[in-house]
DNA sequence: ACCATTACTGACCAGTCAGTCAGTAAATCC
DNA sequence: GGATTTACTGACTGACTGGTCAGTAATGGT
């Protein structure tokens, strides 16, 4: 509660073809995307109750009016965004894993590195932190994040190991905590990013998710296979995006 | 932003003594724990910014000029309950490791066990929910919850790994990173406990804690031995309390 | 019984913010 | 170029809230 949103540069929507600050324009396809852009980013800053919808049209290039005439209100636009962000981010792993071939390490190596590089390291990973902050003022929110991410992320994950299982490489385990136990960690680590990871803390030698990944995945695999001395397997490189 | 305080009951300090609604009563020794009392409760429901300072008063017992009183603003009141809660946690894990004879195994897992016992199975343990999505708003307690949270946890589990590796038990890891891995899914378990989980959602499996603890553990100790085939490492019931 | 001290109260204030709406101007049509 | 439509604006409002302070009453002393 002190200083301004560091991030908050002119506009996002100048990147988008707003020009600079200068006519009022009229531009209907864009506004929707533009706004949850800047909401995601402001909510993720700030959280929920700490963002000004004014805030956000101005990171948007709109009057705060103008928020209002694309969604009724600030509840029903943080929804928004966690939709768009979220809805059908499994889909892409199911099919992954669906088409997969090689051993089930490689292939839970192969779904956590995809899981970080493309939404983890993103700026939607941030919605995690919001939801589980105030998913308790946002009952009906709760049910959303558990149909479409909690369970799929665990179906996913679960089938995963099942498999693992089922051809011999993996000892048997429960599969429900087994597959919590590998999530953890992920969105552990993608919440912390927009929160303390944010902060730069003196003392602290800092966190690099992507080294933590891969040992977590090493003890993971070798705690997991039935013959964990056979090959330390493959530690598949969780790669940064840019 | 729609149902009123689940937990609310008529006011925690009539268990502490305070009659019922009736007259006014000086009790200046207990004010201060009662109001801290009252904060963590509604903090770790709503988060710092939605709380209105009136509610955590009337749960407290006392009128909201009270509150001023004793805490100069809600800020500070913040503030005294993160370091009510947190300060001086790890004291207790340093000195039980320092004066534990047994295998680093054990010793690994009777940490864990204590974690979640001592805190992570209590209601201060929201207290990181609000911290990882409020800290961005306070930089000044990002480095607080760095020295008095993150850097002694992870010197305490790192100090464990790294005996374990002296000692011939565990492979030669990278300890910054095991340690983190080892303390992820504890914070992960401890702020879902106070926010998905609290939320009755229907179609997902609600997860166990105590389990899925105890099974992260099972992993990750197999995949730290150097000869995990030994002996499956004795499975130190997590337990719950009350 | 009276006074002095002080923990406590709650009406109040100044500031803030989600949401509104009468009005403005950009696009479109003729 | 004038008329019509509508995306957009921003001053405004009503509700709320962090924080204050003049006043009240519980307590202890004499």
């Amino acid at each position: 509660m002190h200083d301004e949103p560091t991030s908050a540069a002119p506009a996002l929507a100048e990147a988008a073809g707003a020009a600079d600050g200068a006519a009022r324009q009229r531009r209907k396809e864009a506004r929707p995307q533009e706004l949850l852009a800047a909401a995601l980013t402001l909510f993720v800053e700030k959280g929920f109750a700490a963002t000004r919808t004014e805030e956000v049209a101005r990171l948007a290039g709109v009057s705060k009016g103008t928020l209002f005439l694309y969604y009724p209100s600030k509840e029903e636009l943080f929804k928004a965004v966690v939709r768009h962000n979220l809805t059908s981010l499994i889909a892409e792993g199911e099919q992954l894993a669906a088409s997969f071939e090689g051993s089930s390490s490689e292939l839970l190596g192969l779904l956590i590195q995809t899981w970080w590089e493309r939404f983890g390291n993103t700026p939607a990973a941030g919605i995690h932190k919001v939801i589980l902050a105030e998913v308790r003022n946002f009952p009906e929110l709760a049910q959303f994040y558990a149909d479409e991410v909690m369970v799929p992320a665990e179906r996913l994950f679960g089938g995963c190991v099942a498999r693992g299982v089922a051809r011999g490489e993996f000892r048997h385990l429960p599969i429900h905590e087994v597959s919590l136990a590998l999530i953890a960690p992920l969105i552990f680590m993608a919440v912390h990013r927009h929160s303390v990871g944010c902060c730069p803390v003196q003392g602290s030698a800092g966190m690099d998710p992507e080294r933590v990944l891969r040992t977590q995945l090493d003890l993971v695999l070798r705690g997991l296979q039935v013959r964990p001395d056979a090959r330390p397997p493959r530690k598949a490189s969780v790669k940064a995006r840019a």
